[in-house]
This record gives C-alpha cells, structure tokens and sequence, in this order.
DNA sequence: GATGAATGAGGCTTCATTCAT
DNA sequence: AATGAATGAAGCCTCATTCAT
C-alpha cells in the first residue's frame, strides 16, 4: 500500500475499494477488473485508487489478503471445537468450513482461488499449509494412540490442496453436478481421515438418502 | 478449424502454429499469448494464423487438444502394466506418469492446468475423469477381493483432481521445496491407495534416503 | 479488363464471377463483397478473379456495367409501345419498368443504386440521362400539339433522378410503408406528367379501392 | 454519447471531435474515417474519443445527429417567409435553402447525405419527411383556393426526395455541369409548384440569360 | 492457366496510469 | 487530497493482392 490510512477516512476509503473490488470479482471475474470500473463501484475517481494502492495488481493483493484473512478466522473460530472431535468428524467440520467459506460473497472466493497462479495467492497459500500442519500436529498430540505420529510436511500440502482444489473443481462445475454435495464430503473425508489414521477401522459409508443429500 | 489442411504443407503450418503457442505458453505463460507473437514464433504473419483459426481462442483449444490427446496416450501406454499391479503400486505408476506429463514441454502442460477455467479445459477434464472412474472400476473388477466395491462417481473427480491440482501446485513452488518429489509421491499413494483399500494394511513410509530423492 | 476473354471458357468464367458478385452484393450487401467471397461462390480461386480483374473495383464496374446494359435493354423493350401512348400512360409505364427493374435479382440493382457514388455509376446515370433525354425528344415530336416544345437538358436529368431515387428510397423503406405502391406510382406518374404537359388537366386520382393497391 | 460532457471542456472536445469528423468526411469523403484519423484531427487522442463516443458509428450518429439539427433550423428560419409567398416562389424558396444548406462545410451534408442507407439516416429523412408534409399541409390550408386540397402520404415523400436527391445528384456532378444552377431550379420549382397546383396557369420558363446563371 | 497460401498494413477498441486543475 | 480527462501502446482481426507451385 502506497500510504499507510492512519486517518480513519482513509481506512474506509481503502476499505470501500477492496470491497468494491471484490464485488467486481465476484460478479464479473477477474478479468473484468478494471481500475476505473472498481473505483466507480466504490463511488470514487480512479485517482483516488492510486492515492492508496501503486498499482492494479496492489489493490487485487489486498483483496487476496483480506481472503487470506477471512479463511484464517474462520479455521480458528472452528479449531477449537474440531480438536476435540474424532478424526473423521474433524476433518468432516474442516469441509464444512471450507464449503462456507467459498459460498461467502458470491464466490468471491472461488474466483480468487481459481486464479491463484496470476494473482499473489502462492505466498498466502503456503502460510495456510503451514497453519494447517500445525494444527494438524496438534491435532496428533492430543490423539496421539489413534494417529500416526509424525505428520510430515508433505501431507499437510496434500491434504490442503486436496481439499481445496477438489472442492473448487465442484463448486466450478455446471450444476446439476452428478454426484451431491454430501457424497463429496463424505467421500473427501474418508479419504483425509484415512491419510492421518492408517490402519483404524473408518466408519463405513453413510447411506445415501434424499434427505441428507445437499446441492 | 477454419479450413481444413488437406495439402501437407497447411498441415506443417498448422503444426507449428501450435508448437509455437506452446513454446510461448510455456516459456511467457497464457497471458503473453497474442496472435502476432505467435506467428511470429512460427515463422509466418498473422494473416496465415487465421487462415487456419478463427480466433485466438480457437489455437489454444487446439493446444488444449493436443494436451488431452497427449495425456490420454500416456495413461494409456501405462494401463496394461499398472493393471497388473497392486493398490499402492499402481498408484505410484499414475503419479510417475502424471510427473512424466507434466514436465514434458517446460512446463507447458503446467501452465495450461493451472489455467483450466478460462481454456476449455472443463470438458476435457471432465473426460478425462470419466476415463479414470472407468480404469478405477477395471482395475476393482480384477482386485475384488482387495478393494471396496463401488467406486462413486464422486471418488473418481475427488482421486483425479486431488492428485492433479496437488502435483501442480508442487510444480509451481519456488525451488527448492520444503519435500522432495519422493515424498509427495510417498504420500499421495499412500492417501490415495487408502481411499480404494480402506481396512487393508498400507505399506509402511518408506525411508527417506537421499539416494532415492529426486527433485 | 485484364485480359479479353476470347475463349469460350473464359467468357463463361468472367459471366460466372459477375454473377457471384452480384449475388452477394443482392444477398449480404455491398460491404460484404470481398475478393475471396465472390471466388467462392463463383466456384474458383481468387487468383483465376485476378486473371480477368484488375482489381476489385474492376470487378464491380463489370457488376454495374451488366446493370446499365438490363436497364438499358428494359427501358428499349418497353418504348416502342410507350411512345404511342398518352403521356400520363406512357410515365407510369416507365414506372413499371423501373419497380420491375429494382425488382430483378433479389434486389441486386437497388444495392448498387444506393451507392452510385462509390461504384462509378455516375457515367452509366449520365448516359441514362442523356438516353431519357433523347426519349423524351422523339416523344415531344410525336405529341407536338400536347407537350411543352423544348425538353432543356435539366428536364431529363430532374424527371430520371427524382424517379430513380424515390423509388429507391421506397424500396429501402421498412415494410410496411405508409403508402402503397400503387399510390406511390399515382402520385409520381401525376408529377411527372404534369413537367411535360403543363397547362393540360391532368387526369383526377384514381380511387384508392384496396383490390387495385398493391404493396 | 458514452459519457455526460457536463464540464465545459468536455463539450468543446466533442464538439471539437465531430468537428474534426465532419471535416475529414467532407474533405477525404465517409470512407477515410477512422477514429485515429479523427482524434488526430481534433487534435487528441484515439482514447479521448473513446471516452464520449461508445464507438466510430457513435461518432457519425452525432454528426447525423448535428446535420438534422441545422437543416431543421434552416428550413424553420425560412418557413415564415415562406407560408406567406405563391406556390411557386414557396418552392423556389425552399430550393435556395436546399442548395445553401448542402454548400455549407465544404459540401459535409452533400457526403453525408449520398450514404443515408449506411448511416442512420433513414430516421431523419423520414422525420424531416413528415414535418414537409406538415408544412405542406399549413400551406395548403393558408392557400385554400389556389391548391389540391389533401396532400397525400405519398406526396411528401416524392417531394422531399425529388427534390433531395437531384440536388445531390447535381452536386454531384463533374464540373462544369450542362445546365445551370438557375436552370436546374427552375425546372424543379416548376414541377413541384405543378403537383401542388395541377390545374394552375404555371409561370412562364424564366429566360435563360447569361447574367442570372449561377455556377 | 489455375490455385490458394501467405502477406502485412491498417482498422477498431481497451485500459493502466498520469497529472493539471 | 480528490478528480477524471487524456494518453497511447498494444491487442485482435480483416482483406486486397501477390506469387510459388
């Protein structure tokens, strides 16, 4: 950010700019994000977008972090409540977090994420591993019988981008989809919980039933 | 395409105005693709691009195309072998084959997947994962024994895109990265074999070695 | 011409080329008239057009050379049978030929009329003037006792533009019009009588009976 | 128009801008428009055109637009003077602003006008159409005695482009033309004049003399 | 003679960024 | 600080014409 909005007109300005941006995104993609277009929506002159951020690519990497951000609280707003659970339903609860959060805004996030190559996504991607692989060994500390001991550094990658990119392949495709929100889950987590669990007895496969099925 | 390339002569130049795109994909990425420096690349002016595509969109769909073909030959040319082989073992083959594909070309498949939303990859994808439910229920008809029964469709697009979008984003870590290729590939076949042999016992990690690291 | 067709063939050839043109200036109008197109349809290759046109533009003088000739021959049909009548008769005769001319060839003439003044219709126009003109004379002489003496060289010129591009403009009009043809050729044949025949009672408007209106 | 110029230095760049696209019209004709050709001519940038016209046709439609505007005024400035004068002076009248009109800006209209089927001409010929039948209609009732008591649809239209297209047709014309301006408004005030008036004695030929030729 | 692939100038339009007001 | 008009490079695509085969 080209100036720090100590002044709290500022903040909102900065504020009201990723907001519209987001918006631009959510609606019309990312390829549609103009910088004229994002400072109308946010009901100011363009000049005005350059007071606060150097470039087009400053503003979008704002928008990026505030994602970043948003995704963190909501994995720590539910951590608490997971590590207690068994390993499929914290996995389970760990889905679930990810369907809410890319069903925020639109899609906002969904459109972020798919273009997580172009934009500054990398760095907050990896931060996010590495939070997740914590939480995972602290997750095998507090079982430690039931989980094999030593989450290495490849398996929190896997699992993240597992779940991520599997989920925003779905979420991606024209619906209807041909197979439900709930049988992808299902199946997700028994994966995952099978990664972290290797030899326990998973719990066998839900009954598919038309009322439990979502989407 | 627009004109069909009877003579051998239009088929060489079709040719190499793919080629070329891929060369400029992979070297400059999707964004630097624009119809001169194409034709340029390929030797030839603008005005021969569009003889033989009716826009921009069009050549990449054909280098989609050509990326499609080239995947299904691999996992093709690799069927019979891995068929043979047990859970983990085929895994690990489809990884290999996977790797292999992706480091084809510097990186141009690379860079093409990670661009799927905005190419036709969808479809292809899609196709593609058809495919891989069909070897999955193949390869569970010749295991009964060993394997669940039922492959959902929901396994199938959790297996591919998992390990597809993980190997990516592996792909795309600044060097070096915190594991080594070996390990990714430990990991994920063990994850993946997992899913299909729930109870079964899955072979142990394997040492890390440095001899056996690649990458 | 490049090149005088002596050949059957290429007589055939050139014929075949002019009519192309002439179909897709009557079908997609005269912007659309590109060299390749008109090769197309003519069922040969752009370099066999070149053979025979200079260039495009020689293409369409041959267009609106064939156009002058049909106009030509249509108005010499119809004159021997006009000069012996009255001369309201003999305008709305002219009329006629003229709405059947515009009418010939899925509106190809009134596409070229339109634009007279990019093609080189001028001089074919001149000439029809002139060739109006010379009509005209020969009819003042057979009708002495009726018509004003001398036909000035602005006489011609006024009657043929003013009829030519009513009409024209008629035919462009969206459908439906707001008159009919009939009343149209009415008012017209009433006008143009009255330039030739000035201190004469002109014959009283027909009744507008729906059975006799047309278009 | 893209953009509301309310500030006062964006109305004079668009009118600056259609200033420049009426001159490039009238000196190199419609074909030689191009936006950077006309932003080079303003004396701004191919952007700067872009930000009051959504495209190149936005731009003619504006210069359409300001054609329609001043022969409007042109003809409403007359209109007094001439509901007050006989049938035949009307029409004289109305044929000396016609010619003055096509005259201004370097014969703008007359090039304008020749391409009415490719701009949005239509509209405003029709407009301009029905408001000559009004004014045709007013005459008629102020001059009871002397006229065709109901002027027809049809009777304005032949009029107007009578008289429209022969004048363009005569400006048109290579110079030295074989017949006078004089001459040429002459016959067509006497033909005009005689539709409205058709039993009338009509004014004599004026005499042709060398001193009264204009052009 | 015939073919049609190849050429490339030139047209339209967009948009990140700057800077005078 | 805010504005928003102005810039112009750069992208996509067309098409008259040529010339090697």
């Amino acid at each position: 950010m080209r100036k720090k909005p100590v002044q709290q007109r500022s903040q909102q300005l900065v504020e009201s700019l990723v907001e519209a941006a987001g918006r631009v995104v959510a609606q019309d993609g990312l390829e549609a994000v103009t910088t004229i277009r994002v400072a109308e929506r946010a009901g100011v002159s363009v000049g005005s977008l350059y007071q606060y951020f150097a470039n087009k690519e400053a503003l979008l990497a704002a928008l990026v972090a505030r994602m970043n951000e948003e995704l963190r609280r909501a994995v720590d707003a539910a951590a608490p409540r997971l590590v207690r659970a068994g390993p499929q339903a914290m996995v389970r609860g760990l889905l679930e977090v990810a369907f809410d959060f890319f069903g925020q805004r639109d899609g906002l996030h969904t459109e972020l994420l798919r273009n997580w190559h172009r934009l500054d996504i990398q760095l907050g991607l990896h931060r996010f591993e590495q939070h997740m692989l914590e939480v995972m060994r602290m997750y095998a500390l507090a079982h430690l019988r039931e989980l094999r001991l030593d989450p290495q550094p490849a398996q929190g990658f896997i699992v993240i981008n597992s779940v991520v990119f599997t989920l925003l392949r779905y979420l991606s495709l024209p619906r209807p989809a041909l197979f439900s929100r709930e049988q992808l889950v299902d199946e997700l987590s028994r994966m995952i919980a099978g990664t972290m669990v290797p030899g326990a007895p998973v719990a066998p496969r839900r009954r598919a039933s038309p009322s439990t099925r979502k989407r």
